[in-house]
DNA sequence: TATTTACATCAACAATTGTTGATGTAAAAT
DNA sequence: ATTTTACATCAACAATTGTTGATGTAAATA
């Protein structure tokens, strides 16, 4: 699949129909339509509509990889290091909010054998979380939390950011949301 | 519709299918079939698909209004009424996790005009918590954070719940889940 | 200039879907 | 004893679904 201009259009409207609809509820024929050309040509774009619901997730689930090995590789304090997943975690929200949100919601309509390689890979990524909740336990720097529930917290309690970036009427200021997110976060976890 | 018991396990087993299939890929004939029986008997217990999803939605929405009004109409210090509905919250979510996974997971799939009546309904409980927060705040109790950032996080942290109480290879140990997270949410809003 | 490529339309398919009507039967209520 | 009720089966419907094959055209490439 090429990347034109065209196609590039195709699929954000694709994107925001397929996050308003739902993934199953989304027809070929309301993605045609909303484009204003015939059902076929759909395919002109897509080998399928699984592939292309694969696409979108799969596309910002490496970037969420990519950021998260950044700062496991780097040499800052796990403090520091958690700090830093909270804050790329929202800037790439901020950047992909609609792909955010079928990674929240739609990743269930995913079909084997894509769907196990989707799920471990989360898993890693959670994995990559609770590293660095083990390292700072391990030096000191964290209250001796449960690491199973604590990750799952961090994890959930950024898991809406994307809402406050797609909704236009959102009272909350987006600026402000990585700093008391960020707050709230290690609040629940930094010894103090 | 009655309630005997037959109807009960054909509310628990399509339940459970709904949950691990998703709303929309469950098609009636699924629900049939795991049940043992013809398809047209299935309207028997049900006058529509979508009524079953709203059975099951409204009815864990009104338990959790209920526990929360609970707390409101009492005594206690900001501090100890949300300590309260964490705890409230996470007690309903331990008996009816399959239920709060629709909750969580597949309200997009109501219809108009019920869809409205759900998410006006959701907004009210949002509505109510943001109070406990506001009275915290203005009590001197909890730090001055953004309402709406700190009640979306709150939320947020309470909706992963259901997956320990449903998936029983979780290492989880369901009862201190609510400690750890009413020691995590509270670290993260209350003046120190 | 010739040809490949990207984008577009039309018609049609096979499969799956929720739902209904007709009909039956055993148990419960009258 | 009779009638209502709860539960069950069978066959069939109309609508919607993802996808394909045949065909066209304008622009990019050779």
């Amino acid at each position: 699949m090429k990347k034109s201009a065209k196609r590039e259009r195709f699929l954000n409207v694709a994107l925001e129909l397929i996050h308003k609809k739902g993934f199953k509820a989304t027809t070929i024929r309301d993605i045609a339509q909303q484009l204003n050309f015939d059902v076929a040509n759909v395919y002109n774009y897509i080998d399928s509509k699984q592939s292309l619901l694969e696409t979108y997730l799969f596309s910002i689930q490496d970037e969420f990889h990519d950021s998260i090995d950044l700062v496991l590789g780097s040499t800052h304090t796990p403090k520091e290091k958690l700090r830093l997943v909270i804050s790329s975690y929202i800037q790439i929200t901020a950047k992909r909010p609609f792909e955010q949100a079928l990674l929240a919601n739609e990743w269930r309509n995913l079909k084997e054998p894509r769907l196990q390689v989707f799920l471990n890979r989360r898993e890693d990524y959670e994995n990559k979380v609770k590293t660095i909740i083990k390292e700072g336990i391990t030096k000191d720097e964290f209250r001796k939390v449960d690491i199973e529930i604590t990750t799952h917290t961090v994890m959930s309690s950024l898991r809406w950011v994307y809402l406050s970036y797609i909704n236009p009427q959102s009272k909350i200021n987006a600026e402000i949301i990585e700093q008391e997110l960020t707050d709230f976060i290690l609040a629940g976890i930094v010894k103090t």
